[in-house]
DNA sequence: TTTTTTATTGATTGACGCGTCAATAAAAAC
DNA sequence: GTTTTTATTGACGCGTCAATCAATAAAAAA
């Protein structure tokens, strides 16, 4: 009983389980099987559509890196000044669509799928290259030359954020990170407590 | 031709080799074969003196942690000062002997790796806590109450600037990423440039 | 209505890898 | 000098999994 116009449907119900499988399993160490049963069809169809596994975890990392950049850019336009920038930037990166474990999880994942992986590399740069320049944006403003600089190390730092929460149990706690990194912006913004 | 007291020395051999192999793949993705092999010996003996796979990741783990720990110690007993105390540890944690390629991978998938064992979980965790509560040690004295919460920081800074070093191509850069995060923790301690 | 295209899967294949075991050999103990 | 212990490996069984394929079925096109 095909329908037809199923690939887009298949497509994301695939990228999404696979997300879902690798934050339940913490590892890519899934199978195609248990993603394509868990999106409700024979692994053989996730085959068809994608041709193989590793393009499969690509596309689902293509898929959250687009849901991170979407956030930042509608947090983006909703902020005016540059410190309101910054802190929509890593508001976003917290954002509760985000920062959650099956994300966290997936996220940290994709640092290791770059290393075998040469798209998935490019994409992990791309996401470092727009971090680190959303953020410089910001930052050069009120800070000169020294904005590159800290760019840099904000966004380190909200990539350690991420790590450890990996290890943490229970959900991420959203709020807390956010306060964390801010306490650090403000701090290069030279605002002393 | 046995030799006796082989054991520890096969062990070790083991344990390198499999640092080595992760670093070389940068994935937990390498067989016993490989990684004895490697080592100069069958997978059967390997499979003998560890018992598994996953034991002999997690040795691997508890060496490499027990390198960085070493540094840290031997840094520490040659700093007195709270400031120096907290330059040493940053600087032991990017020294040469840990900020090699191989170690960066092979750190990075030891988080992979404690999304399944428990016990990596537990020498990931003992890690986190001995790092924070070195970090406070030297921070309290400058900062008071804040103190704990600026280590938590700087710890997520290290670990975030490994993360992002997993991404770089070549070797490491030590006394780079040392300048990236002393300058945040001199920003925390309030010198002003 | 026949043909083609799209959707779908069960079954299969071929490879690969972990872990085991029996067998060999040298040292140590007796 | 026999026995036990330690070291070591080749071979292999058993399971798993990615990927393929042939077969089925429904829609669309001709």
């Amino acid at each position: 009983m095909p329908k037809l116009g199923m690939e887009p449907i298949r497509r994301q119900a695939l990228v999404k389980a696979t997300i879902a499988e690798i934050g339940q399993h913490g590892t890519l160490d899934v199978t195609v099987s248990q993603i394509a049963r868990r999106a409700g069809m024979s692994s053989a169809l996730a085959h068809h559509y994608f041709g193989g596994k590793e393009q499969i975890f690509v596309a689902a990392m293509r898929y959250t890196m687009g849901v991170y950049a979407a956030e930042v850019r509608g947090a983006l336009t909703m902020a005016q000044g540059s410190k309101e920038r910054i802190e929509a930037i890593v508001r976003a990166s917290f954002s509760s669509r985000n920062f959650r474990s099956e994300t966290v999880a997936a996220w940290m994942n994709f640092y290791v799928l770059a290393q075998v992986s040469p798209e998935a590399r490019r994409l992990l740069n791309v996401y470092h290259r727009r971090l680190r320049s959303n953020l410089a944006q910001g930052l050069k403003p009120l800070l000169g030359a020294r904005g590159e600089a800290a760019a840099s190390r904000v966004a380190a730092l909200i990539d350690g954020v991420y790590l450890r929460q990996s290890l943490g149990e229970g959900e991420p706690n959203g709020p807390r990170a956010i306060r964390q990194v801010l306490e650090y912006v403000h701090l290069e913004l030279g605002e002393r407590r």
